[in-house]
DNA sequence: TGCAATTTTCATTTTTTTTTGAAAGCTTTG
DNA sequence: CAAAGCTTTCAAAAAAAAATGAAAATTGCA
């Protein structure tokens, strides 16, 4: 019955459209190492007008409840969703963010931030390593790891600065 | 012998460093969805003063030399090594290029625009499919797509402005 | 030119990531 | 407060990505 739906699904313009706009959010979630189910589940929120339940979402991709559920937990993680209260029905209702702008805040702080984070532990670490063996040649890595410092610090500074440039 | 040598390595200063600036570009690399060899190469080059070999790259991270090729050949494509003559040595020699800002330039233009490029694409399917089909909801869908084009016409702006911003 | 050294390619293997599905854990409501 | 409905978790399976290693291709020296 599942599959039927989906055969005769296939012969309208409408899903036509909806399996391009899913094929898109696959594609740009996983620029951003996101895994495929989680741009599946986001594009289909994406174009459809109405809140729909996890099973229903389920259902509409073929996937099971278990991918559907660490899915929608990423992208709440990510506030790119959210959950709509539906007038008689107990289950759980998602409807997608759609302002990229504030999508994308998230996902700097969410995703990059804390990476940059380890990456200035990982630089004070080498540091201490120079300081401990005066047998190297200390300029040449100084000035390296001197780079490192400023990469590390313009990320921390540009990264949430372009989201803010996003005029979506 | 490699193995030794490398037991022998692990107890000095300097191949702590290593470690740890192997690991710096390990991680970095794969927040840019690079596979973890180019880190380590990369990383290995970065905090090497002079030239090195192929095979001198595969012998310090053990790795093999098809891995040691592919990834120099990635490296390569981003202008993140260049080659260097030395004297003497019919092999080629590599040296990490440490203008970050020209290297994510380069990342930008290579891996990420051409994705932009084929978003643009797959948004004019989705206009087709949506004139195509006169039943649905337009307002609704006509909203979702323009906004999905500002998005990325504004990425086509905006990334490469950001290597731009890079004081590095 | 021919041969040895070096590099690249690519089928196979290994490793990592993602998905599944069933069981456990909540929550609502009758 | 029990049981049905819904969601989450997690071990195992499946799929995807990366590394290996040997064969093919290329390179540059004699």
């Amino acid at each position: 019955m599942q599959v039927e739906n989906k055969v005769q699904k296939i012969n309208n313009e409408e899903s036509k459209l909806e399996v391009e706009s899913i094929d898109f959010f696959v594609r740009m979630m996983s620029i951003l190492g996101l895994p495929r189910s989680v741009g599946e589940i986001y594009g289909t929120l994406y174009f459809t007008e109405s809140p729909l339940s996890m099973d229903e979402i389920s259902t509409r991709l073929s996937i099971s409840m278990g991918s559907t559920s660490q899915g929608l937990k990423t992208l709440r993680s990510l506030k790119a969703i959210r959950t709509s209260y539906v007038k008689g029905d107990r289950k759980d209702h998602y409807i997608a963010e759609t302002e990229f702008r504030r999508l994308f805040s998230n996902f700097i702080k969410e995703d990059i931030l804390p990476h940059l984070d380890s990456a200035a532990d990982r630089i004070s670490r080498m540091e201490k390593h120079l300081i401990a063996n005066p047998d190297i040649n200390e300029e040449f890595y100084t000035t390296r790891i001197e780079k490192l410092k400023r990469l590390t610090k313009a990320g921390r500074k540009l990264l949430p600065a372009l989201a803010g440039l996003l005029k979506i």
